[in-house]
DNA sequence: CAACATTAGTCAATATGGTTGACCCATTTA
DNA sequence: TAAATGGGTCAACCATATTGACTAATGTTG
């Protein structure tokens, strides 16, 4: 690889992480002021994303610990934005649920998000979406093909 | 914004999630075997871009405080990784470049990240590095818009 | 020159976010 | 009935960051 190729691919590493930095400043903004940080965000996302996904799931998805998920959650639960019950398929399992109030927040921490995304693909055109979500998609396959090897 | 849309844009939140946290995965497991952190990394990545940049500007670049840059820069001088020298225009300042050590440990590092992306654009054709490349930009802008509203 | 500002380094206190380890309980499965 | 699974919790620990307070050296400006 020539210098001025890598220097174009330090370029794209620049941007991934500025990017990705940016992306997620306004909702730990909004986070902030409910108490509440970027795992509960994550948290609430992905409740969003799977009703019901059990607690076991939810761990796998964000590869955190039980232990790491614990305090968030609770608080979550007992601040009224997730529903905990139990699955009617096996008693042990909880099925997670956002609650009215936390669907509102969800939307209003991923709307932001959402709302920058819509905005640039909609400027440049939907083919540029289709690309941006193939060349993320290669980079999370790659590292997928890691795995076996560890 | 309609349901369907909506669904589109959450996928793209996921993507952007998980191949964030893809991405950093390999450089991270690289930096234990070190005994070093991400901080670490980010050092070295910015002081590689930019030799000779100086503490002030690298706080800037990184947005964290002194405090937090400060061990993990004395780690890295002291593991002789990087050279701090005194400025000849401003003896306050000081000139931060990698050692011989530590250009081969950023390589290694960001080789894996460059490697990837390289591989992924190849593949999809340069098209898709623009494309991509303009839409990050356009996720940093949007933030830099809103600098001034604060 | 004296006063002030800037750059950098450091200590301390504090908060948070995560880890591992060790348990408990309820329920399901073998 | 024994073992495995899903979930919850406590404790100890460590890293990462913050704010605040201070020092020291050097530059800039009235």
């Amino acid at each position: 690889m020539d210098k001025k190729r890598e220097e174009q691919l330090n370029e794209t590493l620049m941007l991934f992480y500025f990017a990705y930095r940016t992306f997620t400043k306004e909702p730990d903004r909004i986070l902030e002021q409910h108490g509440i940080h970027r795992l509960h965000h994550r948290i609430l996302f992905f409740v969003a994303r799977k009703p019901n996904i059990s607690v076991h799931e939810l761990l796998k998805t964000l590869e955190v610990t039980k232990q790491a998920l614990h305090a968030p959650m609770r608080q979550l639960i007992e601040m009224g934005y997730i529903n905990s019950e139990p699955a009617e398929y096996d008693r042990r399992v909880r099925e997670l649920r956002l609650t009215e109030k936390g669907e509102k927040l969800e939307m209003q921490l991923s709307n932001v998000q959402r709302g920058k995304m819509n905005a640039i693909f909609e400027e440049m055109g939907p083919d540029s979406e289709e690309t941006w979500k193939k060349v993320m998609k290669n980079i999370i396959d790659i590292d997928n093909d890691n795995e076996g090897n560890d």
